[in-house]
DNA sequence: AACCGTCACAACCGCATGCGA
DNA sequence: CTCGCATGCGGTTGTGACGGT
């Protein structure tokens, strides 16, 4: 089967991404939602593939993503679920909220892999002194001898503690017994042998207590005190707002102060620090506007031709209309409430 | 101050999969 | 059933920051 290539390699930026395009990108999904992303940097005036802009989404600028240091106890998870799944990091990432498969991928390949190798040998050595010792002990059943494997015993929560919807989609190690799909270096015998001592994390003792202090950034996360507006509960690319208290969530724009009087007025605030400063506070509370100039009219949403008028985002629902549909083309997203 | 190696993270790439025409 | 598209996933690479020499 010919596959098209997913990116036009032609006059389509790559690398890293500007202030200026996260804002685009942010604005665009934030109004229309990811009704396609491969027509969705058109639309948006990205000079972007519709790929780099799903990966830029999902993993760094979706609302309720938890930036800053992994907690120890995100960590034990991780390596708990890295021995029972292997690399199947998207399926660790779902039981790790607000964190991403490239997120904790990332932090496998810097940080605990070499923890876990450090702590395989570590068990080896603590096992291979307990026989010496059982054997010197047959012999001399006297002399002590120091265990340098330090083991700190850890008491983790099953897996069906973890995460509620845990149940199916993953097995206790106790309860699985098919690896297939661990990677090889999980297959490793050392990984196998390690397989007994899935609760034994001493390694993670091995880190001063700064190393894990955290970073916890979770206020940067979505946690605008709102009420709901009828029709849609803020869910953008299947279920990425989530409230984090009993309030319920609609559009950012909905907060909005701001009024805008023309498609073509646009960005509120070219500081692009300011922006980031916004982000990093309370990003979900304050307005960005795309610069909709280069949509043709009849993909916005309604508007009333003629006059300077310009819904905000809030008179519009969210699936309510047969013309929003993720799955078809036509981004007419959504329909006026009368 | 300059160079170099390491680390952490963002982003890219290719393949797999699901789904509709 | 086949084809093509959209998206998801995991491996890999690129790059900036940082510390050591």
């Amino acid at each position: 089967m010919v596959r098209t290539p997913s990116c036009d390699k032609s006059g389509l930026r790559k690398g890293t991404w500007t202030p200026e395009e996260d804002m685009k990108l942010i604005a665009y999904v934030t109004r229309y939602g990811c009704w396609n992303w491969r027509q969705l940097p058109k639309f948006a005036g990205l000079a972007r593939c519709g790929k780099s802009c799903r990966l830029r989404w999902m993993n760094y600028l979706r609302p309720n993503l938890k930036r800053g240091n992994f907690t120890k106890e995100e960590e034990e998870c991780i390596i708990r679920m890295h021995k029972d799944l292997g690399n199947r990091w998207s399926a660790i990432a779902a039981e790790l909220p607000g964190r991403t498969d490239n997120e904790i991928k990332n932090h496998w390949h810097t940080t605990l892999k070499k923890s876990s190798q450090q702590s395989t040998l570590t068990n080896e050595e603590a096992r291979a002194s307990k026989s010496k010792d059982k054997r010197s002990k047959s012999v001399r059943d006297s002399v002590p001898i120091p265990n340098n494997g330090v083991t700190v015993s850890v008491t983790l929560p099953p897996t069906s503690q973890i995460s509620d919807n845990s149940s199916g989609s993953l097995s206790t190690l106790s309860s699985s017994s098919d690896f297939s799909s661990i990677s090889s270096d999980h297959s490793t015998a050392a990984s196998m042998e390690n397989l007994a001592f899935e609760n034994d994390l001493s390694f993670l003792d091995s880190f001063s207590e700064s190393f894990w202090t955290e970073l916890n950034l979770d206020n940067i996360s979505y946690n605008a005190p709102c009420e709901v507006v009828s029709g849609h509960s803020g869910d953008i690319n299947n279920g990425s707002f989530q409230s984090t208290d009993s309030s319920q969530i609609h559009d950012s724009f909905a907060l909005s102060p701001h009024q805008y009087s023309s498609r073509q007025s646009v960005i509120v605030d070219n500081d692009f620090g300011g922006f980031l400063d916004a982000y990093a506070d309370n990003f979900w509370t304050q307005p960005y506007i795309a610069d909709m100039s280069h949509v043709p009219s009849e993909l916005l949403a309604p508007s009333v031709i003629g006059s300077e008028y310009f819904a905000p985002i809030n008179e519009y629902q969210w699936g309510q209309s047969d013309l929003y549909n993720e799955n078809t083309s036509i981004n007419v997203p959504r329909e006026k409430v009368i």
